[in-house]
DNA sequence: ACGTAACCACACCGGTCGGTATACTCGCAG
DNA sequence: CTGCGAGTATACCGACCGGTGTGGTTACGT
């Protein structure tokens, strides 16, 4: 592909297709509301009467497109990790190439926090499903390790040596800035993240 | 006091007191039942009658005790936090002097993650609470606070310039490698931190 | 003309939620 | 001896939980 994206050569066989079940319009109106209550609210704290509601629709209508609520929240969480790889990717055209390229994907994460004040949909959602069977386990799992696949990907195409180390330590620092901005309320999170991010880049 | 933790001079008054108000017998077994309740299942999966029968009392006891079960949550949370420092000033109090001690910090979060599978209560607890006036978000952001201002005072008292910058990119270390290692099952994820630790303080 | 997929309105289910009320027993300090 | 704080046992409250069942209305493809 493009410059845009860690090549399919550096990340192996590329594990982001899975097309998305296409959804009637009632379907499509209740993933959209359950979306933005489990983000808001929490999974738990959000009932299936209030998500047909908020949609428009009813209790029958949800539970003949997703079968169970458990299976909305999975669905809930691949939708989003597909709308956050649209936004990483499109902020990350801009970026300039070089060893330093890597860190811009602070600058993706700070805008996209600006806008996402609950942070990191994926971790609250293990917060309340850890340790259990639940369907969301498995995203929550895949997006981890997507995310830091494509950093590594990002450091290897920068042409920095170690990039399977200095990948996980992005890893690290994203997560953290993540954290902090959102439940320590550290706003700066993101821009002291990419700081270090320069440093471990060793740029 | 000791070289086992950062001094007053350097933390200010110390953020640390609030000699935890004594609780009554029954009142002590609530809340030891509540907090393995919490960690393990989260706070809206747990029922208050669950808490009573498993502490070995009932609900009249518990709500004369601590009022409601947003106050018993606050508590756990206050608690635990107690909890964490004392073990780690207690592992701190083996790491060798000089410019790498602070990075000892990430050899007791393993130590610590190897028991407490279910990651960080602090950051669990605000995926489920955030965004409203719940007790508990008060206490999670100082546990977070508390936690930057311990790492900035074990920087600067080991000699390393910077600290104020250096300590809060251990801060995003440390929550990362806490995220990862649970969320993410990334085992090695303190292992990793703490070696990027080392090299964000130039050791 | 017929079947069918999608949808809506609504009623119903057993169970659990956080929280309150009543009534009784015990040990202890005045 | 009395009063009180702590605890137990149990019943109750309205609200909500996830999930199901029934019946009826459109619109569309064959």
């Amino acid at each position: 592909m493009t410059s845009t994206a860690p090549s399919d050569a550096v990340l192996g066989p590329a594990p982001d297709p899975a097309p998305e079940e296409a959804l009637t319009p009632a379907g499509e109106r209740l993933l959209e509301a359950a979306s933005a209550l489990f983000y808001r609210r929490g999974i738990r704290a959000v009932g299936v009467d209030l998500i047909a509601e908020t949609a428009g629709t009813t209790k029958k209508t949800l539970y003949d497109r997703f079968g169970s609520k458990d299976e909305l929240v999975a669905r809930y969480l691949r939708r989003r990790a597909r709308v956050w790889r649209a936004f990483l990717r499109a902020g990350m055209s801009d970026a300039p190439l070089g060893p330093g390229r890597p860190a811009a994907v602070f600058d993706v994460l700070e805008a996209w926090l600006r806008e996402q004040d609950r942070g990191c949909a994926f971790v609250n959602a293990y917060a309340e499903v850890g340790g259990t069977d639940h369907p969301a386990v498995a995203e929550i799992r895949a997006e981890k390790q997507w995310m830091l696949r494509y950093l590594v990907a990002l450091v290897a195409e920068a042409g920095v040596p170690d990039a399977d180390r200095v990948g996980t330590e992005l890893h690290l620092l994203y997560e953290g800035a993540t954290v902090l901005a959102t439940a320590a309320g550290v706003v700066d999170a993101p821009a002291r993240a990419r700081a270090a991010a320069l440093r471990v880049l060793a740029v």
